[in-house]
DNA sequence: CAGCATACCTGACCGC
DNA sequence: TGCGGTCAGGTATGCT
């Protein structure tokens, strides 16, 4: 599901729902969501904690108690619903269950089984790979062109390969990253040491605008991306190229192309993106 | 190390 | 109706 803004919509959506709830009990439908424990070392270290708050790093949703921390990935499909009661019960695709002391509850549910959960002390998280290697986020001020450009130039792949990998730049997905190339004019296969400075800091500007304004509307709902079983994200109706082939482009009229970049679907207007 | 392919999973959709 | 192929918001791993 998710890219940036669906994750951060997730962690709101959290914080006001169940922060400083008491876990009561943990069931873990699908074991191998687990990354670095086990069902019974995750149920003896969090069970019967508070958490104290939900925060986010690049994709990656920490739910912060007082010693550890546990760190879920959506990846492609995963979704926390709350819910407050214990009358909805686990189904097909429910891979985790969360029951609070006050009979509320949290369900993770992951069609395809893609997204992970890590459990760490909370004083290391932030120093192991997972978290250690990400680059700086797409929404921060720290990401300056220079520094943008000083990593391009050292890859020859395709701008918009690089702009997803996550250690380069955290936070872009295929949506959107799509989206802040068109809003470029830059062509996604463009090799990377080819992009100016000057573009490095449009690629910028843009990301910041599209990732700002997608929180601001909750997300972008692709099939069934919801931050919570009542509340779907709005910035679908704002995406440009992506999901548009064959739609006339926004900036000149000319049909939107669809072709694959490393395998990923990528939306272009071939006569804006040069 | 760079760059590419493949693996991890399930379901929806399309053409025959 | 059924079958086979393709595709989906992500990332880790392994090959050349």
């Amino acid at each position: 599901m998710p890219e940036l803004p669906e994750v951060e919509t997730v962690v709101r959506t959290l914080n006001k729902t169940i922060k400083n709830k008491v876990i009561k009990e943990m069931n873990f439908f699908y074991k191998k969501i687990l990354q670095n424990t086990t069902e019974q070392t995750i149920k003896r270290t969090l069970e019967n904690q508070k958490i104290e708050k939900i925060s986010r790093k690049s994709k990656f949703i920490i739910f912060e108690f007082n010693e550890y921390v546990m760190i879920s990935h959506l990846r492609m499909e995963g979704k926390w619903f709350y819910y407050p009661n214990l009358e909805t019960i686990p189904s097909k695709h429910t891979e985790v269950q969360i029951i609070f002391e006050d009979n509320t509850q949290l369900m993770y549910f992951d069609t395809r089984k893609f997204g992970t959960i890590h459990l760490f002390k909370q004083d290391e998280y932030e120093h192991v790979d997972l978290i250690a290697k990400l680059g700086p986020e797409a929404i921060s001020k720290n990401w300056t062109a220079k520094n943008l450009y000083d990593k391009l130039q050292k890859k020859k792949t395709a701008v918009k390969t690089v702009l997803l990998d996550q250690t380069i730049i955290a936070g872009l997905g295929n949506i959107y990253v799509n989206e802040v190339l068109f809003e470029c004019k830059i062509l996604p296969t463009r090799p990377a040491n080819e992009i100016s400075i000057e573009e490095c800091q449009n690629i910028i500007n843009n990301s910041q605008i599209i990732l700002q304004k997608a929180i601001e509307y909750g997300g972008t709902t692709v099939k069934s991306f919801q931050s919570s079983e009542d509340n779907k994200g709005g910035y679908q109706q704002f995406l440009k190229v992506h999901f548009n082939e064959k739609k006339p482009c926004k900036n000149c009229g000319n049909s939107v192309t669809k072709m694959f970049v490393n395998g990923r679907g990528t939306y272009i207007c071939v006569v804006c993106q040069k």
